[in-house]
DNA sequence: CGGCATCCGGGAAGATACTG
DNA sequence: CAGTATCTTCCCGGATGCCG
């Protein structure tokens, strides 16, 4: 005879007041954060999330995007017509998950396995760039930077020691980089120089370019664990 | 004929350089994080850590710390004789993840659905010091506050607009807190009156008790997600 | 095509019992 | 006390198929 799991509603929780259990309750399950992550540049379509999810499958974004509505943090809307279509977009409260992401990259980005490079969505990029950005560095510095990243497009500005990143088509600025985010990646994080990186386009004045690689420096990595022990 | 998974070598993971996703490759198992939090204050046995997770079952706890003392959060140490026991502690490194929790637990304090009459362990409740002190509401405020939370000892110094907590079990203090974790917070961040609280024991100055009680607030809760829909 | 339901295989989590 | 062994249950991930 089984024993009737009769504890359980269902859903599989940590028993735990703390407020940091209940936040794994929340965003804890497998694609979750990343979900959230997806959007936090504004709302997307069900295909557009999953694009930037390399290896998630379709069930799966339907259990979480279901999930994550329920819990508050992301709702579904039906765009008028013409386009009667159905996006998913951050609540306000969802929004306010940013400083997790951020916590979560600067700590990882330390880690000895962390492999650079793998696939990275236009969203990470962008959110590695508010994450990282350094306003020291930046000084008073002040340019437009435009990102063309396959079909997506967002804008930086860059003024009084702050930066400020949105989706935006128009090109107007004082620098364009056009490529895969990976690649962009490599250039602004990892200092490889563009005559490196033939998959890069610069598009306005190269000095501009340089300064910006410079504003989001990692932090160094930690030493691998010592296998076979030290002394 | 199946397909042959070369893809992956045993592991799941996201095969994302975001960092943040490294960050749940390494910390995004069910109970890592909590596991973590265990060893905030310090190194513990495998039955201390397992006393602060209500739920998680020996194998599942082994599995965990294997996996967190191979990525390099965690090690595994055997102390000198007499005291011949094994303890897991946190590297210099893993020690760093606490913005982390910070992060979560301040996100979702503010959730509709936490519940604050859960269990509590005693590592959650001196992470929730850390998390929400309020400089600004300290001042110049300046005590030693102790807490005896079953056989756990912890002191609390508040001095010039900081907060040092460590493990500690002198007693010399100019308050001493003693009773669950959930008690004391329940009086400390739920504003309820000690009277109110026979579990609780103060040995001290009330009045350095309720100031005490005012220096972590917490944020307002978001309003529950609309099920009927608004206007 | 976009979104969701269904079925299945594999593997992780959970409960319990057992061992050094 | 500190785990291991075993078994069950459930979640994840892939494939397929329905329906707007």
């Amino acid at each position: 005879m089984k024993l009737e799991k009769i504890t359980s509603e269902g859903k599989r929780r940590y028993d735990d007041a703390c407020a940091a259990a209940h936040a794994l309750d929340l965003l804890g399950e497998r694609w979750a954060l990343l979900v959230v992550r997806e959007l936090f540049f504004g709302p997307k379509r069900f295909s557009d999330i999953k694009a930037g999810l390399p290896g998630i499958s379709a069930n799966v974004l339907t259990q979480r995007l279901e999930g994550l509505e329920s819990s508050g943090i992301v709702r579904k809307t039906r765009l008028p017509p013409p386009a009667s279509v159905s996006v998913y977009a951050l609540t306000d409260w969802g929004r306010e998950s940013e400083p997790i992401f951020q916590a979560l990259g600067r700590w990882a980005v330390r880690s000895p396995m962390h492999d650079r490079t793998l696939s990275f969505s236009a969203n990470s990029l962008m959110l590695s760039f508010r994450t990282m950005f350094d306003p020291a560095r930046a000084g008073d510095f002040a340019a437009t930077v435009a990102f063309r990243i396959g079909e997506e497009t967002f804008k930086a500005e860059i003024a009084d020691g702050a930066i400020a990143i949105r989706r935006d088509s128009d090109a107007e600025a004082d620098l364009v980089l056009t490529g895969p985010a990976a690649v962009i990646g490599a250039f602004v994080h990892g200092g490889v120089p563009p005559e490196a990186l033939p998959a890069l386009t610069i598009a306005g004045d190269p000095a501009v370019a340089r300064r910006f690689a410079t504003l989001f420096p990692l932090p160094s990595k930690v030493a691998p664990p010592e296998a076979g022990g030290p002394a």
